[in-house]
DNA sequence: AAATAAATTTAGATTAGTCTAAAAATAGGT
DNA sequence: ACCTATTTTTAGACTAATCTAAATTTATTT
């Protein structure tokens, strides 16, 4: 079908377009796959002639509904096979990523029905992100950053922006996990830092962590 | 660490250095691995440079001790994949190996140790092939071909020396599984067929069915 | 609107793994 | 021991994915 590093730039290219929904710059892509710009354009073109992406010269990229169903297949894998291996190999949630890496481009549509069966087809990864099902449908909540919270507002902790193992070993550090409620004691203008209240404890954040926790109000 | 080619090499080394002990041949290997003789002579000389083969022009190959533990390594994934595959996710073992082909090549030692124990550490995949433990240790079973056999004699079907999924189906139609009992109750020298009991079933089988049955006798 | 800066693409090279065709080495038969 | 057939290796080419460096296009500033 298509090879690891295709549906690698399909991915990104995904992720991208909720932030540039004009079109994912040939920069920006080279950026988030970690390679140079003249290798984006290259993959481009070769994605374009496969009918993945929507392609003029200059003008960055998007997914064809090919593309989007393609990229969305590769996520579902991806979280699916996280899933499996925290709740049932034991893994904790900052060990996952790499490995998911791997094992979403195993191809066999068999396995990755048997596997959400096997796993009673969970909704959300254990990041909080949303799972997309067979016909690639997923939820898209109404989610905030805890950054965006004013004084004395509270919400119920449901994601993480960041998934990279430093943020979320201080995350489990600090004993802040999905499903746990936080109420904004104090907001610090000066540097953006905030008092919480989680669990009874009280806690100072910084807005560099504000700013990469998921919050659902009421 | 190394590729899946050369992890597929290694792989094709090992389970041809049981019949070629002297050492495996380019063309042997080459008509294993469904490529040509030349690819096999430039693959070799790259698994020598890494020293995973010994290797002298002309002369075959055989694994280094490094390469051993390598090839293990890979089958070991393979077999706890398959084993899972079958036992968690409810495949049929004529489905799992093109599957395990992909998977046997994720990188990740706890991912291995993880699924070993969430598997209760299996001693046999679904063909009864031996899983290599986390040392690399197997058990090298006495197990002989059914085709061995003699008239009355009997033993317990313990594997399948041809795994492919059409042999597997032809077993499955005709009821032959793993851990049955069968007896041989005539063979005919013109052809080398046989009759056989199983379950109280009587059954004639050609010669190429017995020769890819493996059997366990006492 | 021209000049400069930034982004993007093109050209040409590199590596891994494969191929075909030709050359070289080994093995077998007499 | 020689001739022939088979096996193996070498030489040169190809594709996918990447890179550097140069050229081109677009964007920004004055």
């Amino acid at each position: 079908m298509f090879s690891f590093s295709e549906e690698n730039y399909l991915k990104a290219i995904f992720h991208l377009e909720r932030k540039y929904q004009a079109g994912v710059s040939t920069n920006a892509l080279a950026e988030e796959m970690e390679t140079k710009a003249s290798s984006v354009t290259d993959m481009i073109k070769k994605l374009s002639e496969k009918e993945l992406v929507i392609y003029k010269k200059y003008q960055g990229v998007k997914l064809s509904e090919l593309g989007n169903k393609t990229a969305i297949k590769v996520i579902r894998k991806h979280r699916l096979w996280e899933y499996f291996l925290v709740e049932k190999l034991d893994f904790n949630w900052d060990e996952v990523h790499d490995i998911a890496e791997q094992l979403e481009h195993i191809k066999s549509e068999k396995l990755t029905q048997e596997l959400d069966k096997f796993l009673g087809f969970p909704k959300r990864d254990p990041h909080g992100d949303p799972i997309p099902d067979a016909q690639g449908n997923f939820s898209v909540a109404n989610k905030m950053l805890l950054a965006e919270l004013d004084k004395a507002e509270k919400g119920i902790c449901v994601g993480v922006k960041d998934s990279s193992s430093e943020f979320l070993r201080f995350l489990d550090k600090n004993n802040i996990s999905l499903g746990k409620e936080i109420k904004v004691l104090e907001k610090e203008a000066f540097d953006g830092s905030m008092l919480i209240l989680i669990e009874e404890r009280e806690l100072r954040i910084s807005q560099l962590i504000s700013n990469n926790l998921y919050i659902k109000t009421q």
